[in-house]
DNA sequence: CCCGGTTTGTGAAATCATTCACCGGAGGCG
DNA sequence: CGCCTCCGGTGAATGATTTCACAAACCGGG
């Protein structure tokens, strides 16, 4: 489980980066191929080769000099070094727009991400069926957390209400949140955050395209 | 508009602060506050006070010594350097869970961001209403950028179909996209392209929580 | 068994990003 | 006015990440 060597501290765009060469790697099984280079699984996702040779040398040696990495292995042991052979419970909060789609989405539970309850403020809301789920108030995230605890707190709420919410999830014992409301939490230095503000990702571009006409745009 | 210094280029997380730069100033602005020291804008985005200042001097000098900053002049500012004072045609691709969710949340068009068409492939829902959109056929894409273009392209389709769509968003002339499937996109360099992958971010916590019990967790 | 063509793993170098530390402007107070 | 405190701008130092470049491993063929 602990392969590789002094086991450094790893950097969050190198487990990124793990994520992607795992959803290759599937592709690259699909397609029946046996061995894979570093070179062709950098090229597909747009790096250098050097970066993939690097970032799996942090958990160990995968590949054999002269031939490349064993797909299926490679794959295998990306999964388990991203703790992916497990499953993991999740509580959603906020049945709007974001949370819905989220549960609506089946591709999280397929990799191992189970949204087992979901809770809202809005008593319009509290109650309603939603798939196969029941709302619930969010009052009672910390009573359900004494019974059965969840793994991963999602914070699908107005802005307002999410830092709020963070900590009630802390208080129920969540050791990871995914924030999709725009603004920094802050969560106990043993609380692991993502945070994926979409709202930021259009301004990004906004910004792209408004320069793009300015300066001169990067070299080739 | 360009009100800067030599305009170096300017790193991706950069640009990311100054969206959260510019939410924490509305939030302040909301609390009647006339002025902020780097300082206090620091602690409620969790960074450092030289960060700020480092940002913010890539542009212009927008403060003033001893004092801080004013709050409506540089959100002023930074709302100028996002590109945010103009307003952006975006064409939507993919009526599914997450591209619902999109033209449902009025957020976006707040900050600037129209939503000015809806495309599917899927026959079953070209033709619907969605919100005050008719889903139309992705095949339209170009037939409607000849007349009416876009400056932003969102995908929120399957993987399988992502690339093509980016490259049916190129064709129309695009400038910017922004990809919610799972996996590397490859458009002209004069095409600028941010994704978000949430299942990435899920992995990236799996990981998180996976190593948390294994090694010690880095230094307070 | 040796040679040539590949490809990994990894120190060293280069690049990029963040933090430090200090100068100088700004106001307040006695 | 003189002194003290506050705080932005910025070059220099540090730290983190990416890329380079090459020895060693591996296979196939002659």
């Amino acid at each position: 489980m602990r392969p590789g060597p002094s086991m450094a501290r790893i950097s969050e765009s190198t487990v990124r980066r793990l994520s992607h060469y795992y959803r290759v790697l599937e592709e690259v099984q699909a397609e029946g191929k046996r061995m894979i280079s570093s070179h062709r699984l950098a090229e597909r996702e747009g790096i250098t080769s050097a970066q993939v040779r690097k970032d799996l040398s942090y958990f160990g040696s995968f590949g054999r000099r002269g031939l490349g990495y064993n797909v299926d292995h490679l794959r295998d042991q990306i999964r388990a070094i991203l703790g992916l052979e497990r499953r993991w419970r999740v509580a959603l909060v906020g049945a709007g727009n974001i949370g819905s789609a989220l549960l609506a989405y089946r591709g999280f539970q397929k990799q191992g991400f189970d949204i087992v309850a979901v809770f809202d403020r809005d008593a319009a809301r509290v109650g309603q069926r939603l798939g196969s789920h029941v709302v619930q108030d969010i009052t009672r995230l910390s009573a359900t957390g004494t019974g059965e605890s969840f793994d991963i707190g999602v914070v699908a709420t107005p802005i307002q209400a999410a830092q709020e919410v963070a900590d009630a999830l802390v208080e129920a014992g969540v050791r990871g949140i995914l924030n999709f409301a725009p603004r920094k939490l802050f969560v106990p230095e043993h609380v692991a955050l993502r945070t994926v503000d979409m709202a930021m990702e259009f301004e990004s571009l906004s910004f792209a395209l408004t320069q793009a006409r300015g300066p001169r745009r990067r070299r080739a």
